[in-house]
DNA sequence: CGGATGCATTGATGGCTATCAACTGCCGCA
DNA sequence: TGCGGCAGTTGATAGCCATCAATGCATCCG
């Protein structure tokens, strides 16, 4: 079985979750949170870990609090395919379905604000207004994942690469100081390997550090480690991707309704603000 | 203005409609079916109409009873690009946002069930249980969309083709007379022409074309005109698929709780059945 | 009838990128 | 300290496919 830590604090307390805002949890009253409180737990799982099987009936759904979860499909021969990167405040599992079509990886150390499948389908059914959150925030994805196909079909790596890039930086602001002169803004940060980068973009780990080091080459970018990028030049990254900044935000899930979602933080300190 | 074509047919007669069994209607009771038969109408487009612009207040929404629509994004360039085609029954146009994302566009003479927009949202805050049917339509379209998300980051162009014709063949089922044996049955056919189907699939119409002459040289289809195929070998065509013929089925949102679409149907059909 | 137009196919070519291979740097570990 | 493993990078090569071009084949229309 998988190694559920279970943790007494309750993610729904409305004053203290760092997604409550941005999360399913903001459409909640007073008494669907006290519900969503009674029956959710905060779990946490190691990177790598497996949070829902794929074909696995999903027993499990929630929000993400902390770090990020990917969602990959196995083929037939063993190969595994990343179709998405969930970010805080994202809602995980599969609903109104005996079968979940992915597999929930955690691709990172992630704090998950979980609640029992059943228990949460029936608490839809008493509050409809959750219901129609939850059918908004769907619509949204859809045209995500939609606005993702047109980026995979018709772009080239470089393409892709910059338009990541650029979501990236949107979707996991970071900042971080520097030897002497103050504080780097700009920080892009893989949250995940190369390997699963490039798959994600439908290309391999070669071509992906290539578009990389050229971007550097130009000046486009700085490379700090393997894993953080500074952005010198966001103008000429848009112009890589080919695409307005307008519709790289509307693939990224940043439009609409939602706010964006908070700064990533680790679950180290998400329970700092928990015992805050 | 568009040229709209009202019809004094109303969609939801509940025995008369034709996709009112797969369709979002399936959900509605006689109460709300008496509200939506109150707003909703016939209306009729031709072959490469608009029928809801991109970045639009999406006015209408809606059922398509009969033909296709594509789904589109056009990008900045003036490019067009294809992320979906709706098939009879699917839901059309975009609720909750005053943003439609995408352009949808008659992909043959279609016949849509419409509704006013705003109308529609508020039956839907009267009757919680059809936003529900939505909800649960809306994740499997999402899961569907994901899957194509898989299909086309790591698939050859030939695995690509292959399972379009496979989703094609289920999701239009046409039966056609040959001149004396008889019906010939596991006909394929392109609702669309050559460029369209080339850039659902992220390729070209030179080597969609020479895919399929391949095809047809190894004895996998038969070409009976550009648009229509028959299906020779169903197993080899999986081969080429290179997916399991489970996976395609989801890809094409042909699994789940909603039943499959029933035979696409031309306008002309559908008005010999109403006045039936 | 003949030209124009649009669509599909076929051919020739170049380029992008997957693949294979080798190398580097890092980390854990004995 | 040295070794092995892993991740990322760099290089060389082949192959798939986009691109350009030309041809067939229908339809439409003057």
């Amino acid at each position: 079985m998988k190694e559920i830590v279970l943790s007494p604090n309750r993610c729904c307390k409305r004053k203290r979750c760092v997604v409550v805002d941005h999360a399913i949890c903001r459409a909640l009253g007073p008494d669907a949170a006290a519900e969503f409180d009674r029956y959710s737990h905060l779990h946490t799982f190691k990177s790598g870990q497996m949070i829902v099987g794929q074909g696995e009936d999903s027993v499990m759904v929630g929000n993400i609090v902390s770090g990020m979860v990917k969602l990959t499909i196995c083929t037939e021969e063993g190969n595994q395919q990343i179709v998405g990167l969930l970010y805080p405040s994202d809602f995980f599992g599969r609903i109104f379905s005996d079968r979940t079509r992915f597999c929930y990886e955690a691709a990172t150390d992630v704090t998950l604000c979980a609640i029992d499948r059943r228990n949460f389908e029936k608490l839809l059914e008493r509050y409809p207004e959750v219901e129609h959150q939850l059918l908004v925030d769907t619509l949204d994805e859809l045209d995500a994942a939609r606005g993702w196909i047109a980026l995979i079909n018709n772009r080239t790596t470089m393409q892709r690469v910059a338009t990541l890039l650029f979501i990236l930086m949107r979707r996991l602001p970071e900042e971080i100081p520097t030897d002497r002169q103050g504080i780097v803004h700009n920080i892009i940060r893989f949250p995940i390997g190369r390997r699963d980068v490039a798959d994600l973009l439908g290309t391999t780990p070669e071509t992906l550090s290539r578009n990389i080091q050229s971007l550097s080459r130009q000046g486009i970018i700085r490379i700090i480690d393997p894993n953080r990028f500074e952005l010198l030049d966001e103008t000429r990254l848009l112009d890589c991707a080919g695409e307005l900044e307008e519709d790289i935000e509307f693939i990224a899930g940043l439009t609409d309704q939602r706010p964006a979602s908070p700064p990533s933080i680790g679950p180290e300190h998400f329970d700092e603000r928990e015992s805050a």
